[in-house]
DNA sequence: TAGTTCTTCTTTGTATACAGAAAGCGGAAG
DNA sequence: CTTCCGCTTTCTGTATACAAAGAAGAACTA
């Protein structure tokens, strides 16, 4: 794998694992030495980032991991919005049926997924969820910009506790959305959509009010 | 000026303005003797391009300038309907009533000036709408995520015919949006939005099925 | 004649050296 | 004691040299 990839996935990881913290400064031979490569590649990894949106540049000297406030979260959800209702409404009139009919079973099935405290599985889950909306739209410009939200949805998931009862709250929602799109029907299956992510962030709101210190001020 | 800055920029005005056609290869070593830098901020240059969806790699060797196909039309639309309503929904919420009653003003005098067959004229009112309605509202992730959509908007210019009867038109539903916007009503802005860019598609995909040639099969 | 393999040449990926700019620090003056 | 000026140091931006990987072409064999 070439030096710049492995760089790129490695700062990518540590941002989103909170390794990195905001407002950390990744200063060109620093991370280099630390990578055990050059600053060439580096540098190629560090405006991948930027692009990303996961660091920003500070005043001519030096790039800083990007903060999340509580603000951010809302604003994160709104363009998640328009992007997942427009997702799923292209998904409901391209989807192959027999695709969403082996989602929703799975969906079915998730409280006992849940039950065993099988958090990954459920994950995963979502995870192929996702994958078949994408491939569903047919849009490849609607992935693309649902792509590039992600890795900031990603930070978040240290601030949304995954407490079962959510989960299970999320696995109906998801359900809903599966069963519109298969079939057929894409005004439901956005509304279905808008009200899961709606739920999402009066969640992940809810939590961030107590951990409000991870999210405000100054890096620790 | 940076030299990869100004590498980026030019690439960037080639592409958009079709000196570089969709399927030219992009070399490293020509493009830096062209542009009369050295590869290492050419290299940065055409990863931001990349980014951008403007280039492609094509299979391990070189970066091809990317095609805009007739099915792509209908995509990067849907996109746009999907973050430009949503834009205007926030805008709605946020306005300050002042700037828009202002834009709304200059909309009304629009037709006078198209008359002039000032085109260029008009087009930099719409350029201050879109900014007046990024700016309102008020989120910095829909915006940036609109801003990466375009330079691909851009591209298609060049098929869009812009013919006085057209643009007489979309100052109109531009107007609609901008009183709505000013009025506060969201829901209305959103619909007025989406209601301007499936006539503008329309328009497009109009003048799209003449020049069909320019779109479809590979560079001539 | 067609296919395969080897060689060569082009092109990309990486390292490093150098130049220029900006930030921080220390000293001196008010 | 504070403020301003200048120096030093460190960091980024750019160029270039080198290495490795891949593609094109030629030659040889079946």
């Amino acid at each position: 794998m070439r030096a710049s990839e492995r760089a790129y996935t490695a700062l990518r990881e540590d941002i989103l694992d909170w390794r990195l913290e905001p407002g950390t400064v990744l200063g060109e031979v620093e991370q280099s030495e630390r990578l055990g490569i050059s600053r060439t590649p580096l540098r190629e990894a560090l405006a991948r980032l930027l692009a990303d949106g996961l660091v920003v540049a500070q005043g001519g000297r030096g790039l800083v991991v990007t903060a999340v406030s509580v603000n951010d979260i809302a604003q994160l959800f709104e363009l998640r919005q328009a992007l997942e209702q427009q997702i799923a409404r292209q998904a409901a009139r391209h989807r192959d049926p027999a695709v969403f009919d082996a989602l929703a079973l799975e969906f079915r099935a998730a409280p006992e997924v849940l039950e065993r405290s099988d958090h990954a599985g459920y994950y995963e889950l979502v995870a192929r969820f996702d994958v078949a909306m994408d491939a569903a739209s047919a849009n490849s410009y609607l992935v693309s910009a649902l792509r590039s939200l992600r890795p900031h949805l990603v930070r978040l998931r240290r601030i949304s506790a995954d407490n079962t009862a959510r989960l299970l709250a999320a696995a109906r929602e998801h359900l809903l959305i599966v069963e519109a799109v298969a079939a057929g029907d894409s005004e439901l299956a956005a509304a279905a959509t808008h009200v899961h992510l709606n739920q999402s962030l009066t969640s992940i709101l809810a939590t961030a009010q107590v951990l409000s210190q991870h999210t405000e001020g100054p890096p620790v």
